[in-house]
DNA sequence: TCTGGGGTCCTAGGACCC
DNA sequence: TCTGGGGTCCTAGGACCC
C-alpha cells in the first residue's frame, strides 16, 4: 500500500467521524425561574443564592426538582424531599415549578440551535444532540460549540454546557463535565485520562440497581469496567452488560434522531393529595386521568391497543395491569371501561392508595385501522362525542369541559393544559 | 411535612401453535 | 414410558433516563 492510499484512507475514516454536540441547559427550572423572575422586575437572581425548585408539599409532592450551585453547596440534591432540603439549609428558598414556561424557554432555545443544523434530536427539555456532520465548512466543532455556548448566553439569558464528541455518549459525558458555562470535549484519544478516572456511577446508564453488583465484581471506576472482559459482562448482565462495556469503552453508533417521532405509549398518573380506599374514589380520578390521556392521544391522531392502569399503594409497593384490546381505539369511553375492569381486578378492598396512574401503549396511526363492518357504526359515534369535547377543550382550556364532574374537592386532581 | 411525573426499553414466564 | 423445541404473543415488573 502507497502513501497515498493510506493518506487517503485515513482521510476518509477522519471524515466519516460523527461530528455531535450535546447542549445541556444549567439547572434547567431553576435558571429559567431566575430569568423569568428578573424579566418581571425580581431584583434578585435565584441562581445566587441557595434555592431550589420544588413539587407542591401540600400534595404530597415535596420534592427537589432543581437546584442552584449554592444549595448544591449545603448537599442538597435533586429527588430528596423538601423536608431533607431544608434541613440541610434553613435559609433556602423553594420555588414552585412551571412546566408551560420550560416549554416556551425550551423552545427558544431549539429555535438558536436550528440555525446551526437541522439535524436536532430533542433528547428532554432542556437536551439535545446537534449532529454537525457536513454543517461545519472549514470551521471546528470546537468553536461552534463556543459560539453556541456565548449565543446562548447572550441572548436567552441563560448558561448551558456544551459537550463536544464523535458520538452521543461522548459528547453528553463530555457536557456533564464541570459546570456551569462549560464547554468540554472528550474525543477518543482523551477516553483514558478524562472518562476512564471517573466514578462508574458517572457512566450513562448505570442506577442505582446496577452499580452496587460492579462493586462487588471490585468495578469502581469507568476505566475498570472499560478493561473487564466483555464476554463476563454479557453472561452476567445480558445486553445491559454489552451495552455498558461499549460505553465504557467509549463506543456509540446510534444516530441523532432529528425526525419528529411520535410517542409509543401515552400515560399521566398523580399522587393524591390523602390516600384513598374507596373505589368510587379511585374510579372518578382514573376516569379524569383517561381523559387526559385519550385527548392527548386523539391530539396525535393515534390508536391505542393497550390500556395500563397503575396504583401506588401508601407503603410505596407499585401494581401495574394492562390489558390489549380487541380492537385499536381513541375513545374515552371504550379506554375508561377497560381501564376501570383494570382497576377492580387489581385492587385489594380496603388498600389505601397513594397514587393511580393510567396509560396507553402499543399506539397506531388513525388510518392504520382496519375497521370492522360491525363495529364501525358505534365507532364513528364514539369519535363524534369525543370530537366535541376535544374542540371545546382547544377553545376555552383544558379544564372547561369534564367528565369527571363532581371530584371532592380534597381529592381533585390537578389537571394541566395540555 | 419523607419519597413527582412522563417516558423507553428489556426480561421472564405462561399460553399457544406448529 | 417418553414427554422436544422454536417462535410469537401477552402480561407483570424492573431499570433507567430527565
Amino acid at each position: 500500500m502507497t502513501q497515498t492510499n493510506i493518506c487517503f484512507i485515513m482521510y476518509v475514516v477522519i471524515n466519516m467521524q460523527k461530528q455531535i454536540l450535546h447542549v445541556d441547559v444549567n439547572n434547567a427550572f431553576l435558571s429559567w425561574t431566575a430569568v423569568d423572575m428578573l424579566k418581571q422586575g425580581s431584583n434578585i437572581d435565584i441562581r445566587e443564592i441557595p434555592a431550589v425548585i420544588g413539587g407542591d408539599e401540600s400534595r404530597r409532592a415535596g420534592i427537589v426538582l432543581a437546584k442552584s450551585p449554592k444549595a448544591k453547596m449545603f448537599g442538597i440534591s435533586t429527588g430528596e424531599t423538601l423536608y431533607q432540603a431544608r434541613m440541610k439549609c434553613p435559609r433556602l428558598k423553594v420555588y414552585p415549578g412551571n412546566y408551560k414556561m420550560y416549554k416556551q424557554y425550551s423552545e427558544k432555545l431549539y429555535q438558536l440551535l436550528l440555525q446551526y443544523t437541522d439535524k436536532i434530536e430533542r433528547f428532554s427539555i432542556d437536551e439535545c444532540f446537534l449532529d454537525m456532520t457536513n454543517t461545519l465548512l472549514g470551521d471546528t466543532l470546537l468553536n461552534k460549540a463556543y459560539e453556541i455556548n456565548k449565543r446562548v448566553k447572550k441572548e436567552l439569558g441563560f448558561t448551558v454546557n456544551v459537550g463536544v464528541a464523535h458520538n452521543k455518549l461522548l459528547a453528553k459525558m463530555a457536557s456533564d463535565f464541570t459546570k456551569p458555562d462549560r464547554v468540554h470535549t472528550l474525543f477518543e484519544e482523551e477516553i483514558p485520562s478524562k472518562m476512564w478516572p471517573l466514578p462508574v456511577s458517572d457512566l450513562l446508564m448505570l442506577g442505582r440497581k446496577t452499580i452496587p453488583k460492579l462493586y462487588n465484581m471490585r468495578i469502581k471506576t469507568i476505566g475498570d469496567l472499560a478493561k473487564t472482559d466483555k464476554t463476563l459482562m454479557i453472561k452476567k448482565f445480558g445486553k445491559h452488560g454489552l451495552m455498558m462495556w461499549e460505553y465504557a469503552n467509549g463506543i456509540d453508533n446510534s444516530e441523532v434522531n432529528y425526525k419528529f417521532e411520535k410517542p409509543k405509549g401515552i400515560g399521566n398518573s398523580t399522587t393524591l393529595p390523602v390516600d384513598i380506599s374507596d373505589i368510587p374514589k379511585l374510579e372518578e380520578v382514573l376516569l379524569a386521568l383517561t381523559e387526559q390521556v385519550t385527548y392527548r392521544l386523539r391530539k396525535y391522531g393515534l390508536l391505542a391497543n393497550v390500556v395500563n392502569v397503575q396504583l401506588r399503594t401508601k407503603d410505596f409497593e407499585d401494581k401495574t395491569h394492562q390489558r390489549k384490546l380487541v380492537q385499536a381505539t381513541s375513545s374515552t369511553k371504550d379506554i375508561y371501561i377497560q381501564a376501570k375492569e383494570l382497576l377492580h381486578e387489581m385492587y385489594k378492598i380496603g388498600t389505601p392508595i397513594r397514587l393511580i396512574g393510567m396509560r396507553v401503549d402499543n399506539l397506531i396511526e388513525k388510518d392504520e385501522l382496519q375497521l370492522s363492518f360491525f363495529n364501525q357504526e358505534n365507532t364513528e359515534k364514539q369519535d363524534k362525542i369525543d370530537k366535541v369535547v376535544d374542540e371545546l377543550k382547544q377553545k376555552y382550556g383544558y379544564n372547561t369541559i369534564t367528565r369527571a364532574g363532581k371530584l371532592h374537592s380534597e381529592e381533585k386532581i390537578k389537571l394541566k393544559d395540555v
